[in-house]
Parts: C-alpha cells; structure tokens; sequence
DNA sequence: TATGAATGAGTTTTCATTCAT
DNA sequence: TATGAATGAAAACTCATTCAT
C-alpha cells in the first residue's frame, strides 16, 4: 500500500524532455515528441510548463541546485584547502558523470534559454565560481598551490574536464566514474601545486 | 584583371552565417537572417549553398581543414616528443582563440548536423586526436611522459581546454592569446610529464 | 441572519467579467482571468454559468431588463409625447453613463454571442424599438414632431448617440451626466419639432 | 489584353478579410479561413502582412486615408461655414454607407489593435475630429452656429450618427443613401443651428 | 547567376470546457 | 457546492526550400 500508483505527470515530461533534448538537442525536440514519450497530453504538459523554455530551464535548475549544495556540503566540513579542492574535484567529476544527459544539455543549450534565464544561469555558475576560487585562493595563500598563472585560466582548466565529460565519457567504457574522477583530479592538482 | 571588384557571395553568406550562428546560435537564426545581414537574396544563397545545414558544414569544413594541415605541419617539423607536444598545444590554444566564433559554433551544433556528416566530423576528429595520441605515446615510449593514466583520458584532458575556450576566453579580457596558450600548456605538461 | 457573509460567486464573477469585458474586449479575456479577478475557481464558476457566453449574455439581459423596466414605468405615467419623450431621452442617457462599461460591452460584443443569443437580443431590442417609435407617431399625430422623415431614420438619430456614450464620454470629464443628457436630448427634440 | 489575368494576392486577402470581419468579427475570424476565402495560402499571406492584426489595421489605414482626404478636399473648396459643414456631413455618410464593412470593423474592432496601432488611430481620429471642429468654431464664430452646448457634444452628436449606420443602414432597405445622408445632416445641421 | 513570391508542413501555445473527487 | 488537473481542438505564426522568370 502506498505505493504511487500514478506517474506524475510534471516527473515524465521532465524526464522525456531531458531523454529528448541530450540525444537530438533542444531545437531539434519538438513539445509533441516530448509529450508522446512522457505519454501525457499537451494541454497536462502546459499546466505544469508555461513553455519549452521552462522546461529546459527546470534541467538547469535542478543542475545548478545539486552542483551548489554538493560544494556547500563539502566546503563546510572545511579541512587543508587541498584536501577540501581535492574532494570538490572529485566530488564534481562523479557528480557529472552521474547526470551526463543534464550535463549534455546544460553545456549545449544555455543560449536557447530566454535572455533573462540565461542570466540567471550565469549568475549562478559565477557564484560556483566564485566559491571553488576562494578555495584555490586559500591554497595559495598557505603556499601549497601556484600563483604565477591567472586564477581565471586556473579555473578555466578544471571546469573545461566537467564540461567536457559529456563529449567523450560513456559510462559502458572502460573507465569507470570513480576512476575517472579520481584520474583527471591527480592531473589538475599535480598541474596547480606548487613545485617544491 | 584581377581586381576582386564583386564581394564574393559564398564568403558574404558564410561570413553572415558565422557571425549569426556563433552569437544566436544556429536554430535561432533563420536563412532569412542570414542572407539580410550577407546583403545578398536568399535565391543567390542557394545558388551556392545546397542547405542551411551546408552552411553550417561549411564552418566545420573549415576548422577541420586548418586543424589538420597545421597539425601536419608541426609533425612533420619532427624533434623531441615533447618539445612537438608543446608546439602543438600552443598552436592549437592560439588557433583556437582567433577561430573563437568558429568554435563557439564547432563546438555547439555538431547535433544540428545531419547524421552523415556528424559522422564525418566525428571521423576526421578521431583521426586528428590519433594523430595527437601518437605523440603522446612516443613521449611515454621515450620515458618523458607518465602511462599511469589511460590515453582517452589524457587527450580529454588536453582538448577540454580547447573546447573550453569560447566558454571562457575574452580576447578583451587581461590575458593575450599567447598567455593563454602557454599557461594552459604549462598547465597540462606538467600534469602529464613523468615525475622524476 | 442576514449578514452577507460570503461574496456571492456569480456576482463577483459577473463584476469581473464584466471589468475585463469592457476594458479589454470579450474575446481577449479568458476565463482564467475572470475566475482569478473574482477570486473564485474555475469549477465554481461553471457551476454557475454554463459557458464564457453564459457570462457574456447575463450582461445583456441585465441592461435589456433593466432598459425595458425603466422605459415601462416613464410610458405608465403617462402625459404629453413630448413631454414623455423628453423624460425617456434623459433617463436613457443618464442610465447609460451611469452603465458605461455595460454598455461597451453591450454595443462592441454583440456578435460573440451564440446566434440564438444574438437573435434573443435582436429582438427585445426590436421590441424596445417600436416602444419608443409609438411615442414618437403619438407626437406626430399630435402634431408637434414632424413626419417628412423615416421613422428608422429619428429612431436611429436618438440611438445613435446613446451608443455612442461609450465611446467619448468620460466620467472625469468636465460634463456631468445629467448636463449631457440635457443637451443631447434637447439637440434631439429640436432636430425633430415640427416646425411652426 | 492588358486585363490583370493575376488577382494580387495582398488584395484578396484584404478584401477576405473584411468580408470575414465585418460579418463573422475579427477574433471569430480565423487566418485559416481568411486565406482559405482569398484562396491563397497562408505562407503567401504571410508574405505581405505579418501578422493578423496587421491585416486588420491595413482595413483602418485605408478608412482613415479616405476620410482624410475627402476631408481635406471638401474644407478646401472654401465657403460659407453651414455650407462647408453641410458638405461634409452629407459626404461622410454618404462615403460611410458606401463603405460599411468598413465601417462596422472600424468601430468594432478597434481594442483588438496592438496598443502601438490603437492610439495611432486615435491620434489620427483626433486629428479629423479636430478639423472638423473648426468648420463649427468658425459658424459659431460668424453667428449660423449655437455655442450654449460643449463642442464635444456637438461633435459627438454628429458622429454618433456615422458611427451607427452599420447598425441599422440596410443597402437594400427602403432609404438610398442619398436621401439617409441629406435627412441625417438636415436633423444635425436644424439642431445645432442658432435659432433666430 | 540571381530574384523573391509562394509553398506547406511544422512549430509553440492557448483556452473553453469537462470530470473525478 | 467546489476543486483544479486534464483534455483536445484550434489558434497564429515560422521557415527552409522551390521555382517560374
């Protein structure tokens, strides 16, 4: 008993959307495949969606959400500012991974969200930002990470391997997620301490 | 004789599309667009175009060509592994910051390519990364380079910095193209250089 | 008892509909509108009106009933034609300021009723008509209104500017309703004296 | 020879079009059944009016355009002011009944306009208004002409008239419009007139 | 080579109304 | 009485592409 008889309507156009808009991209998905493979009408898909573009922006949300409360989490149980970088890292690259079709979408397609929505999620990705530098910051100030190159270029080349995950990662290779995390943060810290 | 008196049509409507393509994206730009901002009529377009997805074809063509006869022409230049990987890097970072609409588009729209030429950029760019992976792997057959880390992911490593650059890069901003271009190289071979 | 406690749902209803009918028209209002000015549901509002038109025609029986009783109770006091033309001129005029968002519902919406509706209101309109024509033959068999001039012609001469209220009359303006009734009814009865 | 064997397109469909509004209304009109009267397409429509409103406002451009300027030819013939006023009157409902599709799209349609089109239409309606309000300043200036009563109702009570031919002139009825012109202006001009 | 009117299938969105609860 | 999720038909509009000239 209890068990929840009836698909939400609001959970399977989410899902469809996001199944749709990773594989043919969000031009390329029209609401009337959405709906079929959700298997609800239009009109149900509009009363939860005021339009195709809410239904991109409710991914992004739910990306820029978990992203935020994933690093809040962590940075919060504070620690030596590598170690805390470190499990960011890692952190970030099993995350992605675990949500590849969002990520898929979420690199593809900020610029077929409305302008204002756009901005927001700028808004919100600089916050990341932001949070993840002021730790790289730390690292420098206690003298274990360089700080001879830009912190923009120093960001730019850890967020380019999340970002980049979606083009080449298949979870059926041979690398598994934790490997993979694990590998491609051994290679940015190694590039970002400084030497001894 | 000689004398270019006519702007080229072809080079208008590509140039036009470029432009259109890499700041609106190209589901948002209609072929109407295109030919208004190139100042030629739609019937002219055609007459050299095929498709609007030709167009866009036309771009990845382009980027294809140019990365593959300038990574010809480093390798062929020959010398130490490393000191080939380094140029390479450099050159495509450089590149890819004076190509920065062409990329922001390469790297976009792939998806909005019909399925056979998605095919054949997806082929030429796997024979360019053997190309790169080659010299990877001369470098770790030399002992200058680790093989702790599997290939895909040490080229994912490199070309994320790439891909990343339209994310990112400013050519307004504080860092020169060439700044850039060194520092993400530094970045990268110390990651992947054997520790000694 | 006797406390109104509830707002009663068909009147606040009818009130927005009608707010929303005379300021954006019939046809750009929908019925999520209504029901969220009334602060009423959907359902609830069905449940009192069988359609959007149901609304829609409750506003014209309202000003058709309340025309025909007004006109009725002036011809029962009875007395001179001009003296009661003169006394259903001035009170059709102030009525209708005093109704002036009825009414532009009333003249701009008619054909967005049902056709039977449409014919309903045709025909008390018609009834009214004829009310107010055998005022004006009673005069004239009196001798004091002309009748070289089409009796359509007079009655569409007088209506015309009731209509018209609508469309120029401001409640905020400088004339009163009464001042404006005033002198619209006595360019009309002069216009249609007998001449002596 | 030299007969248009080619109905124009744009000229069908205005004409459809205020066939469809003035009988079925603009918002019970579709563009479907526009095109479908004009027997065009609806990508051809679009090809001359971009949007359906545009297609209504082309119907008040050209209602505007005439009255103006038989207005201004008529003002421009000169004379006596109840002359010239006279003139006008008979003019207006003359060219009002010869044109009452028209007529009745204009007075009914007007909130259906984008706002940008609603008070462009306005300001031109003032405009006339406002000329011909000064054939009456000058008849009242010269004496012909009553000045107890506010111009605005005087103007009102003129064009309340125009305006509610569309509800009431039937071409095939008993008046031609000759005579329904000569009788309304003669009601008008004896109401206005100052009496000696 | 080049024009630009025309096509027609497709798009997103709206909305009055119904109905299980 | 009242809810509000869901329906389904229709709406306006777009746009890549074609083709007679």
């Amino acid at each position: 008993m209890g068990a929840m008889r009836t698909k939400n309507v609001a959970d399977e156009v989410t899902r469809a959307a996001l199944e749709l808009f990773s594989t043919r991209g969000y031009a390329n998905t029209s609401v009337q495949q959405i709906v079929e493979a959700a298997g609800v009408t239009k009109g149900a898909m509009y009363h939860y969606f005021t339009s195709k573009d809410d239904l991109l922006f409710a991914i992004y949300e739910r990306m820029l959400s978990l992203q935020k409360s994933r690093l809040d989490e962590i940075t919060a149980r504070g620690g030596p500012a590598e170690e805390v970088l470190r499990a960011v890292c890692v952190d970030v690259m099993e995350t992605s991974i675990e949500f590849l079709p969002e990520g898929t979408v979420f690199f593809r397609s900020v610029h077929m969200l409305s302008e204002d929505r756009q901005k927001e999620v700028t808004r919100r990705r600089r916050e990341y930002n932001d949070q993840f530098a002021a730790i790289v910051e730390r690292g420098q100030a206690s003298g274990v990470f360089r700080d001879d190159v830009p912190m923009a270029v120093l960001i730019a080349h850890f967020f380019s391997d999340v970002h980049y995950l979606s083009h080449w990662y298949r979870p059926e290779g041979p690398e598994t997620k934790t490997e993979v995390a694990q590998q491609v943060t051994d290679l940015f810290l190694r590039s970002i301490r400084k030497e001894t």
